[in-house]
DNA sequence: GACCAATTACTGGTCTGACCATTGCACCAC
DNA sequence: GTGGTGCAATGGTCAGACCAGTAATTGGTC
């Protein structure tokens, strides 16, 4: 009894596992892109389930544009598949390395943006803010070794969030957060390495120091330039990080085709 | 119309047709957020559906977090009701309408950059399919009366798209549709409005023709101060639109008041 | 009266098997 | 070849049954 209480993901007839279970199917590459998938029938025979709650558990990979259905004909597997539900720019990482540079060039005419409002229309009360969150992360990336990356980043992004904020401006809040977590989601192993390197850790700390002066000084200009400066260089560094790292793949290449 | 629209709406029996019906219902008040809603079998023998169509429709209002359903209690209509799921943002609208020119300001930033990118890095094809869309959106303003605003307002809606195309970031193009969609969703009916007086449309139309010129021109610099001041003047229109209906209401309260 | 367990009458969740509506293809007459 | 025509497969809908949770009611106990 207590044994088969258990809830074996796999034997669960709920839509919802339906759906899950035809997904990663999916993602296995079982079915691919633009394939038309077995009948309803078929499928119920296959996943152990009744043609209505299969109908249900395929409704749910309707409305998440994973598939597309067609009265007489079936269900096709949509061909840009949304890795992410959050985020319809997903597939573009894979298909385009590019694309990051794209996003940290949309990011900049934010962050500059927001730097600007911040230091024009910000209150004391978020000065003070701003402040305390630049101290919280300089005195953390003063401090004695090791330095541990994660949290250095979270710092990082609390000081820029706290930035944003003070634009007043929610819509940019929003906008910047996304834009944030997608560049995260995606390299955040990239970011990773800038971190962990002396020289580009101190260059950007001097950058934050200097956005951070601006901002409470309230010289508007000033911020913007220094936020777009900012982004720039991190474009620079990322873009040198992935020139090394496509040498060490060729030279890793080179050695495997020995 | 919309004695014809609800019989032929109502007439069909189909999982999304079920959804649309309890949402207008819903929209008009019958079952009010945070009420419990009929059983499926009452909903069923109400709407004339079987069971599984309701479920399925239930099912679409659930991906929409427009009802909440729990096993052996029902379904309640969602607190927050979405209007349109796409945006976490959504509910700012409702309690703050100040956040709409938050959002117009950030849409003017990433318009302006667009319009400067577009004519920087756009290619002859580009600049042919900017030419093509703005003159389907001028040749329609300029024909004879009447103009349907749906109609145009989506030829405004490609001509611009065709320009954040041109600046050839997807991550741009992204944001800004993102960014349009909300807008659309929660202020159409004003932007209807300005849409239906001789005023402001000619104002708009000469700005289009302006930044059409300057994109095509290839003069960065033009595209993206004509891209600005185009949404500083409909971010005007629209604070001259609320004012004016404020008016109105206000009056409509004193007579109601007598 | 206050508390707690069992009962019961709901609710949504799933299953079955049937029929309807559309599609696409093989077949056939021209 | 071309254009119908029929058929088989597909998704869409239906009806009725049973399973599984929920919560109010009931009835017993202290």
């Amino acid at each position: 009894m207590t044994l088969s209480n258990e809830k074996r993901v796999a034997g669960r007839r709920t839509p919802e596992n339906v759906a899950a279970r035809l997904e990663q199917l999916i993602l296995d590459g079982v079915f691919r892109p633009g394939q038309l998938l077995p009948s309803e029938r078929r499928l119920c025979e296959r996943l152990k389930v009744s043609r209505a709650s299969l109908r249900e558990g395929l409704r749910i990979l309707r409305s998440k544009q994973i598939i597309d259905t067609r009265q007489g004909h079936g269900s096709t597997v949509a061909s840009l598949l949304p890795m992410h539900q959050h985020s319809p720019l997903m597939h573009l990482f894979n298909d385009h390395p590019r694309t990051l540079f794209d996003l940290l060039e949309v990011r900049a005419l934010l962050e500059g943006e927001s730097a600007f409002l911040a230091a024009r229309r910000g209150t004391s009360m978020d000065r003070v803010l701003i402040t305390r969150r630049y101290r919280e992360m300089a005195d953390y990336a003063e401090q004695a070794e090791p330095i541990e990356v994660e949290r250095l980043a979270r710092l990082d992004h609390a000081f820029h969030l706290a930035i944003s904020q003070a634009s007043h401006n929610p819509v940019l809040v929003h906008t910047l957060q996304s834009l944030t977590d997608l560049l995260l989601s995606s390299v955040f192993a990239s970011v990773k390495h800038l971190y962990h390197r002396e020289g580009p850790r101190e260059m950007i700390n001097r950058q934050h120091a200097r956005l951070h002066d601006a901002v409470v000084a309230g010289d508007a200009e000033q911020a913007k330039r220094v936020a777009l400066e900012h982004l720039t260089s991190i474009s620079e560094l990322l873009r040198e990080l992935e020139a090394e790292s496509e040498r060490l793949e060729r030279s890793a290449m080179r050695i495997e085709s020995w």
